[in-house]
DNA sequence: GTCTATAGGAAGATAGAC
DNA sequence: GTCTATCTTCCTATAGAC
């Protein structure tokens, strides 16, 4: 019965790691430059198994997009209910910084994290499929942030000098252009971690109404 | 004469020919999807030509990168320069505002710009050379808006929340994440100039202080 | 300087064995 | 389900004519 329902263990399993092989190699070359070979080679597996598996390259790229978009929403959303549930909330003007920069550590940290999510983007500037299901993410990530921001301010004496969403737009923006030029400089990852969160507190920090 | 001391008028326009035509394609489709053939074909030409004036295509890819670049570093220089002649920055508070948009209308606000500027930068992000290029020219930039923010500042009743670099490093960063967002949403290029003037003189205006 | 012709290779995708 | 073998297409780069 629980054959017959959907595909088995074994198909899925290969699935899930050609996926991950996948965002590995696209990360690194790009997905017009990623051959399915080095794919399937990375994965352990033959172009056979990729071709009995995905329709073609570009159906791949769609699911691992779907993927990657879907945890990385996930991730936010975990965080942000994350402080809400500990009563982190109760906070003062002063670790407004500290709460804003461990929200915003979002999936994509690291080099190939950084480098997967703007080839992502760059494909979704072209392929307007991809732009919709891009914009939704960004939406729906801007959202659970600008609730944490909404928390923040309710009840509490700090105030923002912006709207929570604009805040919140601010932070997200910030966040990708300091991780890439982070990237881009050769940080090591702790560096561009550490780097990253003291630019948003910065920022987080000129926003606040004192 | 002046046959012996560089290249012909004629080799020139082609090579500018050819630049023009990789621009075009290369933010169409991407640099690894981007053919010999296609780009020639748009220059009009034919293959012989373009590798009689580049080595590969990787060759012309960085001498557009080096053009691109030099070209975004003079436009808003230039800018700046305009604007602290005409003594446009006796102003007030209230048109700071304008003034920031009106810099930082840089080069790539249509479509085509933008996807070129976004391919240049995920390669960057993969090749150290052109990290240093990439890194070098955005530092430029951020250069001359800082300046133009502290002549901004100096001897009037404007201050910031920020140190100028800072605020520099905030309005490029707005305008090039609203410009791709923009983009994304299929913006015709009016509403696409107009709406990321309007995001960045919002955050502008949050950031003086009052 | 630019063209045509072509060598040489790489990669996407399929068919059929196991 | 996965593998091997193969078809086919497309592309980079070169050589030599004009």
């Amino acid at each position: 019965m629980s054959d017959t329902a959907g595909p088995s263990r074994r198909r899925e399993e290969t699935r899930r790691r050609l996926l991950e092989a996948a965002a590995e190699v696209f990360a690194e070359v790009g997905m017009d430059a990623a051959s399915v070979e080095v794919i399937c080679d990375r994965a352990g597996f033959t172009r056979g198994a990729f071709y009995s598996n995905f329709a073609s390259k570009d159906e791949l790229f769609f699911a691992l997009v779907g993927l990657v978009a879907q945890e990385r929403v996930r991730s936010v959303a975990d965080r942000v209910a994350a402080l809400e549930a500990d009563g982190a909330l109760d906070m003062t003007a002063d670790n407004v910084v500290e709460v804003v920069s461990r929200v915003l550590e979002i999936g994509p940290e690291d080099r190939l994290g950084v480098l997967l999510f703007n080839e992502i983007r760059i494909h979704a500037l072209r392929a307007p499929e991809l732009a919709a299901a891009y914009l939704e993410q960004d939406t729906a990530i801007l959202d659970s942030v600008a609730r944490l921001v909404d928390d923040i301010v309710a009840g509490k004496d700090i105030r923002f000098r912006l709207e929570p969403r604009a805040v919140a737009r601010l932070l997200m923006t910030v966040w990708e252009s300091t991780s890439v030029r982070g990237v881009m400089a050769g940080l090591p990852p702790a560096e561009l971690a550490r780097h990253t969160g003291e630019e948003l507190g910065r920022v987080a920090a000129a926003l606040i109404e004192r």
